[in-house]
DNA sequence: ATCTGTGACTACCGAGTGGTAGGGAGAATC
DNA sequence: GATTCTCCCTACCACTCGGTAGTCACAGAT
């Protein structure tokens, strides 16, 4: 009972964690078949029953995850309504689930410099209907004066994606730039809030003191 | 005459060269010796000659590329004098570094990614200088009232690195997200714009309409 | 009790890896 | 003219790689 149908997936979701975990660590290519059986405490050839090439197990690491945000995703748009709420909830809950695991952040950041073209039609089927929403939400509030009529949408998204992966991917290592040896969960904390601040200043126009522009209803949020 | 001494450098430097972009493309485990020995258009073994280990091959390159830098950035902090005229030129002049090269931006995104511990003291040596002027410089602007107070100058300074590297690493494949076939030339200058201006907006403060703060001289750039 | 399917194993394979040994052509030095 | 030095070559090595063949233990169904 305890070996037929738990352990089953049970052995093939272990594989797929430690691939994932060195993969995100060490590169695709860096990282053996060798490496992950022996993690998972098995032999080679019974990690290539369950998935029979490198290949397709980095495929499942790869779907597994989207697939993760295609959960999380919708009904994130769902959920807040309104323009501004929307953006502040899309944002923070992309940066919370870059944050939850960083591996995440390096396996996409490694996918996107290993296999740019073999990308580009799942960044077209995941990413983009997400800078499509955001892209026109930034528009209307441009038009509603809400957003600074500077900014550049969609080369604005696409910077607010590559910097919210990029951080989280490079974390660990640029703790290094810290000058005091920050209890590290808060730095992270740190980091986070002045991402979003970057974000949010640098996208909505400030609150107008005078009332210069007629804004329709909330100018800014916190 | 044209074998001897010419050639030599030459010869090296052709390694170099395509050992950079081949590290830049598949990552260092993804490249082997053969390969770059078949790019320069000898045998693997000359190769060793120059650079008697893959390994070597690799810091040298590395070196290469920080050795430029290192070139570049003190004349840089020298030249511009005063506050935004320097934050100014070491922004701008950082993200030409980088787009005059994508490479250079796909390399070290790879050494963080790959070798962060090995990395750590090359960001000490290296980018910790400029974190420190810049964040200084910041910190100045914030007594001043000319920078946002409520931005994280150490924090800021960090994610706009990664911002800068992170979105010229991966540019040519988010062209991707463009929605039309722009000319690429033009979308990379508009896409270095934003960039700019997202780095400019989010830590400076909105030019004070009315004059509240003293702010010594010109108090926000173009 | 027997059959069947699952999932692990040992043993092995060809290809490719980084790296070495040793030799040879040609220019520079004596 | 002999020697030395530079730089490339062919041939080879030990090892690791992803992947295959075939076997075996065991649980569940018949």
């Amino acid at each position: 009972m305890s070996t037929s149908r738990s352990a089953r997936a049970d052995i093939a979701q272990q594989i797929l964690d430690h691939a994932r975990r060195l993969f995100a660590a060490h590169g695709f290519d860096g990282v053996s078949l060798a490496d992950i059986s022996k993690r998972v405490g098995i032999r080679k050839p019974s990690l290539l029953y369950h998935y029979g090439t490198k290949d397709t197990l980095r495929q499942a690491v790869l779907e597994q995850l989207l697939a993760h945000w295609n959960d999380v995703l919708p009904k994130l748009l769902m959920a807040a309504t309104t323009g501004s709420e929307q953006f502040d909830a899309v944002l923070s809950k992309t940066v919370a689930f870059f944050a939850e695991d960083h591996d995440r952040a390096r396996l996409i950041l490694r996918e996107l410099l290993d296999r740019p073209t073999q990308m580009q039609p799942l960044i077209e089927l995941h990413v983009r209907p997400w800078v499509t929403i955001v892209s026109n939400y930034i528009r209307r509030g441009q038009e509603q004066g809400r957003v600074r009529f500077e900014a550049d949408p969609q080369s604005y998204v696409a910077h607010m994606t590559v910097l919210v992966i990029g951080s989280l991917a490079t974390f660990e290592t640029l703790v290094a730039l810290a000058p005091e040896h920050e209890p590290r969960e808060l730095l992270l904390e740190r980091h986070t809030a002045e991402l979003l601040r970057i974000a949010k200043t640098s996208l909505f126009r400030p609150r107008p003191a005078g009332g210069a522009s007629p804004a329709t209803d909330s100018p800014h949020p916190s």
